[in-house]
DNA sequence: AGAGGTGCCTACCACTCGGTAGAAAGTCTT
DNA sequence: AAGACTTTCTACCGAGTGGTAGGCACCTCT
C-alpha cells in the first residue's frame, strides 16, 4: 500500500479527473455518444490508462452515477438534521433538491439520461435514494392535509414525482428553456438564468401544494404571496 | 413516377414503417444507442434497403423529428380555431399539449433527448414551432394579470417553459415517476397511469398560474377547486 | 543496489459502425 | 415478351469501438 502522496497526480486524483470528465461528457452526449478515447483525451491520458482505473466503460458509468448519488446522500441528511419542524424539513428537502441540481446541471442531465436509457436499472436506485425523503415530504403533506393547509386533491407521492421531474428537466435543459424566458433584450448570464429558474421552481412547487390563505377580498393587484404556506406552521382552523 | 399502388408495401408504406421503428428505438435508446441494422431488422429488411429510403442515419433522425413536429402543427392550430375566447385558447393549448405527449410518450422521450443531445440545433426548431402558441398563452396570461385573475409574479414566457419541461419530463419518464405514485397495492395499467398523470399535470399548470378566488373562509376541507380560473372568463374586480 | 509494485504507454485484437458497389429480383409500361 | 425502372439484396470498405498484452519508466521499501 502506498505510504505517501507527495508526488503529482496520486491515484485518487487521476481517478477523480476521469470521473469529472466522464460526467461532463456523458451528460452532454449520452453514454453511447462518448467513447473511452474521448474521455481519456480530455483527461490527457490514453485509453488503456483509463481502463487501468476503471475496468470497463460500464464500470465507469456506474461510478459516475454512484458519485452523484453519494454526494446527494451526503448533502441532504446533513441539512435535514438541522431542520426540526416538519415545515422546515419540507423547505429543506425542496430547496436542497433544486439547488443540488442548479449547482451542477450535469447531474440533472445525467440522471435524466439514465432514466430514459435504463429505467429498469434506475427503479431500485430510486427506491434506495429517493424513497426516504419522499416519505418525509409525503408525511408532511398528509399532516398538512389533515390540518387543512394543503390542497386536499394533492396525492403526496405523485406530487413528489412530478416536482422531481420538473426540477430535473428544468435544470437539464435550462439553456433551451430559459431562452423562452422573459423578453429581456440584455443577455442574461448562466448564473442569473439558473437563479431565476430556481426561484420559479420553488414558487411552482409551493403554490401547487398549499391551499391559498383565506383572504377577505383581493381588490388590489398586490404582489403579496397569497399561499406560501410553510412559513406558517399553525393552520387557522 | 409510379402510377398505381396496388401491390403490397408501396414505397411510402416502407418508409413509414422505418420512421415508426426508428422513432421507437431512438426514443428508447437514443440516437447513438441504435444502429441502422437494429432499425432495419425491426422493420424486416436489410441495412442497405433502409439507406435506399433515407440517405443517411442523420437524415433519418431529422425525418423522425420532423414527422413529430409536423403532426404537432397539424393538431394544435386546428383545435385552436375552434376556441374563440382567450380562456378557451389557453385551455386548448394546455390540454392539447399534455394529450399530444400522453398519446405517445415516445414523442416526449425523443424531443427530450434531442434537447439534451443537440440544444443548439433545437433552438431554432423551438423558435419555429413553439413560439407562436407561446405567444398566445403569454398574451392570455398578461391580460389575466391586468384583470387580476393571474398571479402577478408569474413571468409568462418562463411559465410556458417550465410547463413544457414538466409535461415532457413527466411523459417521458412516466413509468419510473409513476412508480413513486399513490400507494396502491393493485397494479395500475399504463393507460390509467397516464390518465392520472395527465390530470395532475393540468392541475399543477392551472394552480400555479391563477390566483386563488377570494373565498370568505375555509373552515371545511372541501375539495372544491379554489383557483381553477379559466372557466370564469370575467374577473370580478 | 535491487526487488516489487504502480501507472502509463504502444501495439494490437475482434468486432461493429455507417455507408457504398453492384448484381439480382420484382414491377410496370409498352 | 422486352425493356425500363424500382426496390432489395449480398459483399465489401475504412474508420472507430471496447478491451487486452506486454513492456517501460518511476517510486518506495528493504
Amino acid at each position: 500500500m502506498p505510504t505517501s502522496r507527495s508526488a503529482k497526480a496520486s491515484r485518487a486524483d487521476v481517478a477523480q479527473q476521469i470521473l469529472e470528465q466522464a460526467t461532463r461528457l456523458f451528460a452532454a452526449h449520452g453514454f453511447s455518444g462518448v467513447s473511452l478515447a474521448d474521455i481519456a483525451k480530455s483527461v490527457g491520458i490514453r485509453k488503456p490508462s483509463l481502463l487501468y482505473h476503471f475496468q470497463s466503460k460500464d464500470t465507469l458509468r456506474r461510478s459516475v452515477l454512484e458519485e452523484i448519488l453519494a454526494h446527494w446522500n451526503e448533502t441532504l441528511p446533513q441539512l435535514l438534521m438541522a431542520a426540526s419542524t416538519g415545515s422546515e424539513q419540507f423547505d429543506t428537502v425542496l430547496s436542497t433538491t433544486v439547488r443540488f441540481f442548479a449547482d451542477d446541471p450535469d447531474r440533472a442531465r445525467l440522471i435524466l439520461r439514465e432514466l430514459l436509457d435504463r429505467p429498469e436499472e434506475m427503479q431500485p436506485l430510486i427506491e434506495a435514494h429517493v424513497r426516504p425523503w419522499v416519505g418525509i415530504v409525503a408525511d408532511y403533506i398528509r399532516r398538512g392535509q389533515e390540518a387543512g393547509r394543503v390542497r386536499a386533491e394533492v396525492d403526496p407521492r405523485a406530487y413528489v414525482g412530478h416536482m422531481t421531474v420538473l426540477v430535473l428537466g428544468s435544470m437539464a435543459t435550462y439553456e433551451a428553456v430559459g431562452s423562452l424566458g422573459p423578453e429581456l433584450e440584455v443577455q442574461e448570464s448562466s448564473a442569473q438564468l439558473l437563479e431565476r429558474q430556481t426561484a420559479e421552481l420553488l414558487r411552482i412547487a409551493k403554490v401547487s401544494l398549499f391551499r391559498p390563505r383565506p383572504v377577505a377580498d383581493s381588490t388590489t393587484h398586490s404582489q403579496r404571496n397569497q399561499d406560501f404556506g410553510p412559513e406558517r406552521p399553525e393552520s387557522d382552523d
